[in-house]
DNA sequence: CCAAAAGTGTTGAGCTTACACCCATGC
DNA sequence: GCATGGGTGTAAGCTCAACACTTTTGG
């Protein structure tokens, strides 16, 4: 059964022949959520055959410019540079597409199967996915900023023909993000620095795709300590003005296993 | 902030020229379960400090026969070949090592950081790494084996010195093993066709590190649809003989959401 | 009959879900 | 006051853990 490859020969290292025509690169997927109002027109089809006014996913995609899928659009990405780390590079591609900062930033997948690339092409890519969330807000005006001419952000449930196999890695995210924010607490980083407990929960809601109990989400998210109350109130507002919280950076931080804590900050801290 | 690369070109593409000086390696983390009667002289110190006779988890090692860490014991693995995919190279790495077939077989993760090797290195390797699930009399079988000459298998609670970051590799799979086997139906890997629900019971305790009530897991087990009965019982026990039962092959298939079925059998099917 | 493990029944604690109801604000 | 969403209370229902109990075999 070892044929030619030898099991003393056969580790991990760095000593191994480097092996020619295998590419390497970093894409990102990354999510926004966008806010029912404020419609951008941004190159998505804004068909509104969703649910009663959610809030809706929307991510940004890079058209591409040569072939193959010359026209067609894809995830940001590009390769990986010798002198940087995986997630360096994700970030890298990220700030070139959104001009911003992730506030959640994970590896998802490595791609690598034969067919990834029409046939006609000599080389072989492996893609090292990673998966991002971006504050709403900020990413509206990101999408709306100029200097970004390829760029454009589409709903996750109206998406245009994909170069590669950019739309199984797409669902893949999704999947991964609807289930992580069932037993996590990432949805705070679709929001700003501060928000209310209302707000939280049409984030859940977008996600999930359903709308979630008021008095039972407020007690869920209270006895999992994940935000804390800043004292303040939203002003202005037509009825009872709603408490504003603040991510609990202090509570245990999302579920990584014992993956050491990466380099990109989380949120960048307030003063 | 888009500064050298822009949007337009930086998509996961084939056409990205190729960047040098980056090696791509996959690894397998390679799990079996020792029963803890039958305890076989292969390497791994046979400490019993642990629970009152729970079997416990092992792995196979390789031991490096180049530098760096000439001599120390490091993970299956070796680097991708041009025309193999990933799932693939790691049932290659896995077969040199164990001469066996995976149970099961799942992508763990994708390391790359910069200072994965020593700084007197000159190439950088990204390491793509599996884990899988293997029998564990089939295991057992192999590990006395000869023909394999540095590989040992080791119980996770008692590793020896391991080369590169294999060690935080090791411990996120046993992480990732351990999550996976309270929400999954993935135990039933570590055991044969048929097995009794008692065998079934001692691999989630050997998992999980703590004794489970007989009567609630068979509840639960029941419930899930995970098994069938096959209508046969175990023979010659000095008291009431158990059911025996197999792995149900129709229900929900683990969960890796919508990333394609896979080429590898998780289990080869029977007559 | 006895020992040992298979297998069943039952009960209470705790958590989730649904929904009634009160509170505070701008108009 | 009244409309509106913020926020609290509470009871039914479900799941799960604990453990008593019955069953079936070999000796």
């Amino acid at each position: 059964m070892s044929e030619r490859t030898t099991p003393s020969g056969a580790s991990a290292a760095p000593v191994v022949p480097a092996v020619a025509g295998v590419l390497l690169a970093v894409s990102t997927v990354i999510f926004a959520l966008r806010p029912d109002a404020d419609r951008v027109a941004s190159g998505g089809i804004d068909a509104d055959h969703t649910a009663p006014s959610l809030p809706s996913l929307w991510l940004p995609l890079v058209r591409r410019i040569r072939p193959p899928y010359e026209g067609q659009w894809a995830l940001p990405g590009g390769p990986l540079q010798r002198d940087e780390d995986l997630e360096a590079a994700a970030a890298r591609t990220l700030a070139a597409t959104t001009a911003l900062d992730p506030n959640y930033l994970e590896q998802l997948y490595a791609f690598g199967t034969l067919d990834r690339a029409p046939g006609d092409l000599d080389d072989r890519v492996v893609s090292i996915v990673y998966w991002a969330l971006v504050s709403s807000d900020e990413a509206a005006q990101s999408a709306r900023a100029e200097g970004l001419e390829n760029v454009a952000w589409f709903s996750v449930d109206d998406l245009p023909d994909l170069a590669f196999d950019h739309d199984v890695i797409i669902e893949y995210a999704l999947w991964r993000l609807r289930n992580k924010v069932e037993y996590s607490r990432i949805a705070h980083a679709f929001l700003g620095d501060v928000f209310t407990l209302a707000e939280l929960r049409e984030v859940h809601e977008a996600v999930l795709g359903r709308t979630l109990d008021p008095a039972n989400f407020r007690r869920q998210i209270e006895s999992s300590n994940s935000v804390v109350p800043t004292g303040k109130r939203v002003t202005g507002t037509s009825y009872r003005p709603p408490r504003l919280y603040r991510y609990n950076n202090s509570a245990e931080p999302v579920d990584r296993g014992p993956l050491a804590r990466t380099t990109v900050p989380l949120r960048k801290p307030q003063p």
